[in-house]
DNA sequence: CGCCTTTGACCTGCGC
DNA sequence: GCGCAGGTCAAAGGCG
């Protein structure tokens, strides 16, 4: 699966023209049906805001038809991503011809344009960012070893800490400046199973301070600490980022500055804007239920949790 | 006292 | 062979 991955399917879908019903267009309506009556009831007065209530409609009517065509290509655009991913993982050979010849056209751009798929990818997009994984020699266990990439999104004021709880125990062995990045690099062993062969590296993003960029090497060898806390019934420590994003081959970006009790300006601002009206929210949820049903990790990832949850009635059951 | 982080040194692969 | 860059090791120090 991760032969195919480079294909950078994410789409930007916090497009203006979604967001042009409520933002813009309902407090211009708002206004213009408001009271008039500082005015008087002149005549001009009226024929200019007729004119100004006929051409909001106009625009409003024009919005909603490009919010429906955006929603057709939409819909079209996850069918075709489908229809390519089943074509791919059906002929493995053509995928890693594919990414071999990408790899190699990429090696000599990596310079410019690593760290492309920052902000919002949920497709998969592993190597759009495998600058160093590219250039190392292509050892076994390299090609073994799954790798993945996860982007946490921390708090804009903290562009220091280097710490991703995601879940696991990690020591840190190791810290380096790279090239490309002012930012130091730090790397991580799991440290919860001496024999966990997991390691991570963490790194903040050249265009975004604010996202840490952490690389999983491996897989788990042992279930996730915080299930184990919660079957010994112990208080766990651990504060997971709501995911286990472990050798999943993909990239995924985890928000970890929506804290619960936190409705400062800041956090307003990081917050998703969402266009309420109901056939995208509709079509939003259906594409998410989608996304979540086909994709085989959200099942693994869903399955441990269930076991996690098994593990907790059943506490004298060993793993 | 044990665990963890820091940080300089060392190792390894790669390009010239 | 040499230099560079990424990755790893391990001693030293901090902290609970």
């Amino acid at each position: 699966m991760d032969s195919f991955s480079w294909v950078d399917t994410s789409l930007d879908l916090n497009s203006n023209p979604l967001r042009l019903n409520d933002e813009v267009l309902a407090p211009a309506k708002k206004e213009l049906q408001g009271d008039f009556s500082g005015f008087g009831n002149k005549d001009s007065v009226k024929q200019e805001t007729g004119a100004l209530v006929a051409e909001l409609n106009r625009v409003s009517a024009e919005n909603k038809k490009l919010t429906e065509t955006l929603t057709a290509l939409c819909e079209s655009y996850n069918a075709l991503r489908n229809q390519l991913m089943d074509y791919m993982s059906k002929n493995p050979e053509i995928s890693k011809e594919l990414f071999d010849s990408s790899s190699k056209k990429r090696k000599s751009e990596s310079s410019n344009n690593n760290n492309n798929n920052v902000a919002l990818t949920m497709g998969n997009s592993e190597s759009s960012s495998t600058d160093e994984e590219s250039c190392k020699k292509p050892r076994e266990e390299h090609i073994k070893a799954k790798i993945s990439r996860v982007h946490y999104r921390t708090e804009p004021s903290d562009t220091t800490s280097l710490v991703v709880k995601d879940g696991y125990q990690w020591r840190k062995y190791g810290q380096k400046v790279t090239r490309d990045n002012p930012s130091p690099r730090a790397y991580f062993k799991c440290s919860f199973a001496p024999s966990c062969p997991v390691k991570k590296k963490v790194q903040r993003s050249v265009e975004d301070q604010s996202v840490l960029v952490a690389t999983y090497e491996g897989e788990h060898n042992h279930p996730l600490p915080c299930q184990m806390d919660a079957a010994s019934g112990s208080t766990s420590r651990c504060v997971t980022a709501g995911s286990v994003p472990c050798s999943t081959g993909q990239t995924i970006t985890l928000d970890l500055t929506r804290s619960n009790n936190k409705s400062s300006n800041e956090d307003k601002a990081l917050k998703p804007r969402i266009d309420t009206s109901p056939e995208v929210r509709n079509f939003l949820v259906e594409q998410m239920a989608s996304s979540l049903t086909k994709d085989p990790n959200f099942t693994t990832a869903l399955a441990a949790a269930i076991s996690g949850k098994i593990f907790q009635h059943n506490p004298r059951e060993k793993w």
